[in-house]
DNA sequence: TTGGTAATTTATAACCATTCTAAAGTAGAG
DNA sequence: CTCTACTTTAGAATGGTTATAAATTACCAA
């Protein structure tokens, strides 16, 4: 099975037909040897240099929070005027240089959070999320 | 030295010149009992109802950023459409209620955060924040 | 006190990331 | 191949935030 077909497999498990678009946004987020973190501008020169073909700004809003909402990539937690994502979708926690817009993962085992007191009126936890801000 | 002295010597301090808009803004903000958690537009409906009296949304704005930057005021980094400020200026963290937008303290010595691997390329940790997500 | 001047307030416009809209194009079942 | 529902797209709308510039106010010096 190579890659095009989990791509097709991510897109229909996301309730997305597979169109020539989807396949270009799919390659650029997942066909890369490291993970990384992007802003939806950012995604879209990365593909478009990618694919060598202009894309909608719609197109890619939508896609990304479809692939999102399926699991498939991490909506990032941090204040600014962007939004970020991250196509390591596994429990981790993050630098981030605000001066530069940087993020830096840092894996979940090189991290420890403890006495971590319950929730408020039997509310349940849903993430625990470290924020380290460097300069 | 009562509390109007406080607020003229924090928008002193600030840079701010103590106008009634500003002396205001500062009772609502510091004259509570316990600290809270706010958005500007919440802010404005708190001073205009404590006050009685109309105010700008660029009042707002202007005079909240300028006792952030002077310490009186924290940003939370927190995702979302809207900027929430914090009159809790100890090092702390949060609960977060997203369908509810709302936040809850931790208190630093309630959670333990260990293990923190040093920053890349000779960066300095300026700040270790952990969200707690509930639902 | 009284001007004079710089700071402030305010309504409103501009900004800009994101979402919405609706028209034109496309995929894929049958 | 045809039909229909889904998709793409450009552009408009939205909404929080920031910028602008005219009217007002604070406060120092005379
Ligand atoms: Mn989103
Ligand atoms: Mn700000
Ligand atoms: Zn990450
Ligand atoms: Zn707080």
């Amino acid at each position: 099975m190579d890659q095009l077909e989990f791509h097709i497999e991510r897109l229909r498990a996301a309730g997305l037909r597979p169109t020539k678009q989807r396949l270009a946004i799919c390659k650029s987020l997942f066909n890369k040897k490291e993970t990384f973190h992007f802003t939806i501008e950012k995604l879209k020169k990365i593909v478009e240099k990618d694919s060598r073909k202009k894309i909608s700004l719609a197109t890619l809003y939508n896609t990304v929070h479809s692939l999102k909402n399926r699991g498939y990539l991490k909506e990032i937690s941090i204040k600014g005027n962007k939004t970020f994502f991250d196509t390591n979708t596994k429990h981790h926690h993050h630098f981030y240089d605000e001066r530069m817009s940087q993020l830096v993962d840092i894996e979940d085992k090189n991290i420890l959070v403890g006495n971590l007191p319950k929730a408020p009126n039997g509310k349940k936890i849903k993430s625990v999320e470290v924020l380290v801000k460097i300069v």
